[in-house]
DNA sequence: CAGTTCGTTCCCGGTACCCGAACGAGAAAT
DNA sequence: ATTTCTCGTTCGGGTACCGGGAACGAACTG
């Protein structure tokens, strides 16, 4: 299997490339060993020992039993992120506060990639269960985070995603166009809240608010429920004004950082 | 600036070694650009770059403004770690519950790399501040945590990690020695529990009990507070007590990986 | 419009990266 | 005990490829 079919411009430095694949094995399947790593990524055994000793050397990986599994030093990184990224006290209790009154599953995003990146989800007491999970990533197209956040970045930014994007029909609701999806994000722009009506989850609607500083979008907030809750109603109406007053108060407690 | 003076055995990829510098500057100073990074590093703005690109495709990095900063998938990382380790919930939940019910700063550690590295830490409500973080690492030996797991490793680790380690005067009450140290761990060992006193911050002491399962030891929980709150007496008492009932409630409620 | 400072691209030389093969240490099997 | 796996580790060699320097382009500033 040879690596990558060599992206057209730049180049990519093929070690790096080696040890984030070893990183990315360890993540999905822990306790391997050289032999098995080896056979799973193409690799001759002495190459893949020459990495994890760097990886461990630089405390990223740890010998546990036998076999290797990420270091904790992992979630030191992850609270520098938190920190990096700013405002995340404000919205760790702003989206849990939503989840509470509303019961639902509360989430806030921000693009990454060119992709809705998840920074924290609050699952309320009646909520739907759902595999979202912090720090992975969805496409922009298909949820209302996403749209939400297209709608409000600077147009050259939105144009350079969707034209890089590659649509896909998810479910049967799903936007597969660019023109669908430029007039959705212009509805957005205009009435404020975005919405998701089962367009990446047979099942399941959501709704949106963006997050704004100054004019440059930060990310966006939204509540996400069954369709049998999230009524055509109660989805132009009451949800809005939830996940909004919520944007708000994170506007209002924004520092700049 | 050569990289590192080549280790006495095998062999380090160069490349990789280059990324992570890149990564850890990147997590202590955010939003860096090429040049600076390149001046920083002591390598030239083109092999910064490459790099760079190599790690946004990975999706390890992200142009945030002008400048770099770490992506939010370390948070998705950070997720799978807890869940390699296991038993997050049930430690979270008791440490919690110890830094509740004493007021004082609660944490779990284990050990990494000849380390200790904190997995959970809760403060209580009249608890000191200090800066010890998730994900950071302390040394084994001026730590009640590091001491307690010391004391229940196997013995050939434990030689191996006394070994490899230099010892030096934190505070006046550091242990410096190898033999200070295995006296120590004898008395931990008798009597189940491990004390710090003032041997790693001034003016704090700690307690620590460790969590075994089936004879293989997981890690330690250990409360830590003011010399003036943990009295001489409260130390051998009171507060032993305290941490291996938390210590024996993650033990029966530890569920094998 | 000149001047500066970014990020980016290109090519080239030297090297260190990846491989293959051999070695050593356990464990399991007979 | 001896054999036979399979694991992790070490070692040298050939060459891909990585890192450096310099030139290019773009964005700001004066």
């Amino acid at each position: 299997m040879p690596l990558t079919p060599d992206e057209r411009p730049g180049r990519t430095i093929r070690s790096v490339q080696i040890a984030f694949n070893i990183i990315e094995t360890l993540q999905e399947r822990d306790r391997i060993g050289v032999t098995e790593l080896a056979n799973e990524l193409g690799h001759s055994k002495s190459t893949i020992h020459s990495h994890l000793r760097t990886l461990e050397e630089r405390k990223i990986l740890v010998r546990d039993g036998d076999g290797y599994r990420l270091s904790l030093r992992i979630l030191d990184m992850a609270a520098d992120v938190r920190d990096q990224v700013g405002n995340y006290d404000v919205i760790r209790d702003e989206v849990e506060a939503l989840a509470a009154e509303t019961g639902e599953i509360a989430q806030f995003g921000l693009e990454e990639h060119g992709q809705v990146s998840y920074l924290y989800k609050a699952t309320g007491d009646r909520a739907v269960v759902t595999a979202s999970q912090v720090g992975t990533q969805q496409p922009m197209y298909s949820t209302s985070l996403g749209k939400t956040i297209l709608a409000y970045l600077p147009p050259e930014r939105t144009e350079e995603i969707v034209r890089n994007t590659d649509f896909e029909a998810i479910t049967p609701q799903t936007i597969t166009s660019p023109e669908e999806l430029y007039d959705e994000l212009e509805e957005i722009a205009e009435r404020g809240y975005g919405i998701d009506d089962e367009e990446n989850i047979e099942g399941l609607r959501c709704v949106a608010a963006p997050v704004r500083n100054d004019e440059t979008i930060l990310g966006a907030v939204s509540i996400t429920g069954p369709s049998s809750r999230f009524t055509n109603e109660r989805i132009h109406d009451e949800l809005p004004e939830y996940v909004t007053r919520a944007a708000n108060v994170i506007e209002l407690n924004t520092k700049f950082s």
